[in-house]
RNA sequence: GGAGACGUGGCCGAGCCAGGUUGAAGGCGCUUCCCUGCUAAGGAAGUAACGUCGUAAGGCGUUCGUGGGUUCAAAUCCCACCGUCUCCGCCA
């Protein structure tokens, strides 16, 4: 969330900023009205308890003194007091409950960078590589769904029948491959992301950390009985892997990397971009994370996006970058890159990979702070994400693109050594 | 799931049964200074976070797992929840 002080101090600058998005920033106005109610109400309680501890303290000596009569007195003028206290403090309460609450579902400010534009139509090419439609050979231009099916690799109807549409089943060479790039997308950041293997199922505080709820509650999975959420993105445990916690500055750069199944709804997109694996609701993904001071932060990004990037490259798949308009970048960041992959079967570029610094947006939230060098106190992280590899539509790029003129499958390169001497995917006799 | 024990500051650990100068003894760690050829040892002082008021110095408030309650007053008493440990049961 954003700092409330900042809101006090230039409310316009913050509209200004988050009205960039498209966002209605009506509710800042508001929180900047009830701040200063919860401030009197504050002064109010504060006053009270000072009074009442100090009546508190004097009765305690009376009391050692055997004092006892004076001591009597005083508490009967006590009276009245705690009923005050409670009105105030009752309403305070409710005010700051009512602010949070604001304020939780307020987005990040985006970065002055970011580009203008509220759709992805406004997203800005930032570089295109290996991209070139003249030279794509019609033996690859069939949908990896077809492709799947033909090889009895992706079995898309089985996975309907057992849990709705929008899940897929990989069998075989398919399972295979599915497994090879999750090992590739690890390994080649295990020189500096120390890997985690996080619960994917979470309390409903710790989705608050990373702002997926209380807004985006419908596209995510709830386990009512329990009131456990399934995890959308390994970022989700990953910012709460350290929440409440006060980072030594030492420890800064943390870098974090995870590979974990994700469930999503898409509860906002029935109907679109349903076949194959363009869209489902269960999928495996490395991701990339990092917690470390604001100096470092830019850095930071880059360095992510440049790992993205180069497992993408190194797998020989034409993709592009983007940098998102302000109307597509996720709440809690503050400047995204996205990466996306051309699938010359489905015809169309896939999201592989969105890269975003968040800030101090999701350290705030999750109360994770660091001691600052040869300063005093503390102050929030700022953390980072990104997709390292994003294994259902990478899968679709690579069956699409590596499909051979007899329909066999050529394997990645750089997969060879997670496929026990698999070279190819042999076509169907 | 059953029975019991327990959750205190960066860490360890008193205090809780008998509520009152306890924001919390003592120790470790850390910081600064002294001593010192170097290191070790030793001596002195300091060492939580958040909120709020204040230009500041500083004042006040909150926090002893979390949330309620009792009381003039709660780390201490009561209730609920969360978590940890031990034993039993079950189990990949």
């Amino acid at each position: 969330m954003l700092d409330i002080k900042l809101i006090r101090n230039d409310p316009e600058a913050v509209k200004a900023a988050v009205a960039r998005r498209g966002e209605d920033t009506s509710s800042i106005d508001e929180i900047v009205e009830l701040d200063a109610r919860v401030r009197a109400h504050m002064t109010a309680v504060d006053q009270i308890r000072e009074e009442s501890n100090r009546v508190s303290k004097e009765i305690g000596e009376l009391y050692r003194n055997g004092e006892t009569e004076k001591a009597e007195a005083l508490k009967a003028g006590t009276e009245g007091q705690k009923e005050n206290e409670r009105q105030h403090a009752d309403a305070l309460a409710h005010l700051q409950a009512t602010i949070r609450e604001l304020l939780l579902n307020v987005s990040n400010m985006p970065s002055p960078e970011a580009p203008d534009g509220l759709t992805e139509d406004d997203n800005v090419v930032v570089r295109v590589e290996g991209y070139d439609p003249d030279a794509i050979a019609d033996h690859q231009r069939v949908p990896h769904w077809e492709i799947g099916e033909q090889l009895g690799i992706l079995d898309v109807d089985r996975a309907v029948r057992m849990s709705g549409s929008m899940f897929a089943m990989y069998r075989g060479h398919g399972a295979h491959l599915l497994r090879a790039l999750i090992s590739y997308g690890l390994d080649r950041n295990r020189d500096a992301f120390e890997e985690i293997r996080p619960p994917t199922v979470v309390k409903t505080d710790t989705m608050i950390g990373t702002g997926h709820l209380p807004k985006f509650a419908d596209d995510a999975y709830h386990l009512e009985r329990d009131d456990l959420w399934a995890i959308p993105t390994a970022e989700v445990p990953l910012t709460s892997m350290v929440a409440g916690e006060i980072l030594d500055q030492a420890d800064l750069p943390m870098r974090l990397m995870a590979h974990t199944t994700c469930y999503r709804r898409e509860a906002g997109s029935a109907g679109r971009d349903t076949r194959g694996l363009l869209r489902v609701h269960e999928f495996d993904k490395v991701e990339l994370y990092s917690f470390c001071t604001p100096e470092q932060a830019q850095a930071m990004h880059m360095e992510i996006l440049e790992r993205a990037e180069n497992a993408i490259r190194d797998l020989g798949l034409a993709h592009r970058v983007l940098d998102l308009a302000c109307g597509d970048i996720s709440g809690a960041g503050t400047r995204t890159y996205d990466i996306e992959v051309f699938a010359p079967g489905a015809d169309r570029w896939l999201e592989v990979s969105s890269v975003s610094w968040c800030t101090d947006y999701q350290a705030r939230r999750a109360n994770i702070r660091y001691r600052p060098e040869g300063e005093k106190g503390t102050r929030f992280v700022h953390s980072l994400n990104g997709s390292g590899l994003a294994v259902p539509r990478v899968w679709a790029g690579i069956v699409e693109t590596y499909r051979q003129p007899d329909g066999s499958i050529r394997m990645p390169d750089v997969l060879l050594p997670y496929l026990g001497g698999l070279t190819e995917i042999p076509a169907p006799v």
